[in-house]
DNA sequence: GTGCTACATTTGTATATACAATTATTGTAA
DNA sequence: TTACAATAATTGTATATACAAATGTAGCAC
């Protein structure tokens, strides 16, 4: 991916800025290629964060606070974004009977289910985004970003 | 910045998938840190990209679908975008004379000089984020990112 | 117990974004 | 010239996100 190419300029951006623009430029391709292979399943990026999430924690509950520390991308609006996944059947809150201001969320059988298909576009879209990539670029590049 | 302790998951995180959670993360992080220097000065990280693009164009009048083509992360929306720094007296939108259907977009001096303000304080995010990169670093990361 | 503070989640509201449909204009083939 | 397709922008609508305020619960000093 070429930076000036992308963003059609034909001034030689400096290094710094340069470097800014073009994590950018691939989070924001990355998002998309995701965010369209999960299109068929009908949950955005963040709903599916939250369900291997839930499927990490192998039956115990998370709260909300709890999905929020481990979320990618932490969003303002936890609760809302349950919601969605309980609607669609994916997930079950209850209150914490030891502490009633808290609540617990599951991943039901169904939310399960869902996951590991989802799970296959998405490692498509991820191997589809890194042709291009040795063993030994990815570690280079985890090393150097190790470093933000 | 340490993925596995970003996310708070113990598990060891495949080298594909975690390189794609930690460019996202870092991306997170930048946007965040940007939006927030800009702020003050009441523009979206979007806005600011389309003022520098109307800026570099040096006088040039920009179509929406121009900015559109260059902005760094698209939007499906640039009209409105365009209108709310139309509202805060930084750009002028005019109906091209020789083509109805576009428009010719200008930066005004009042845009102009906000813009020099906005640019000392992105400077300076964009600084703080990238101490702890030597400029052989900052080589090396944007070849790697060339490979997407 | 009462009052106070902290915690965990929810709700309200404004703004941002994605996507489709619509409007207005232009170019062009018949 | 008319009809039609292509282009450029705008508008409508649904959803997503950010941020602040409100609700309900718990723990604790007195």
């Amino acid at each position: 991916m070429n930076v000036e190419a992308v963003i059609k300029t034909s001034v030689r951006i400096p290094l710094r800025p340069r470097t800014i623009i073009h994590l950018m430029l691939v989070s924001n391709r990355m998002n998309e290629a995701v965010t369209q292979a999960l299109k068929p399943h009908d949950v955005s990026l963040q709903q599916f964060n939250v369900l291997r999430i839930l499927r990490g924690r192998k039956g115990e509950p998370a709260n909300l606070s709890t999905l929020n520390e481990r979320m990618v991308s932490k969003m303002s609006n936890t609760t809302r974004l349950v919601d969605k996944l309980i609607a669609k059947g994916y997930v079950r809150r209850n209150v914490c009977p030891s502490n009633r201001r808290k609540v617990e969320i599951f991943i039901t059988p169904e939310g399960h289910s869902a996951l590991q298909e989802m799970d296959r576009v998405v490692q498509d879209a991820e191997h589809d985004l890194l042709t291009g990539f040795s063993d030994d670029d990815l570690q280079q590049l985890n090393t150097l970003l190790d470093k933000f």
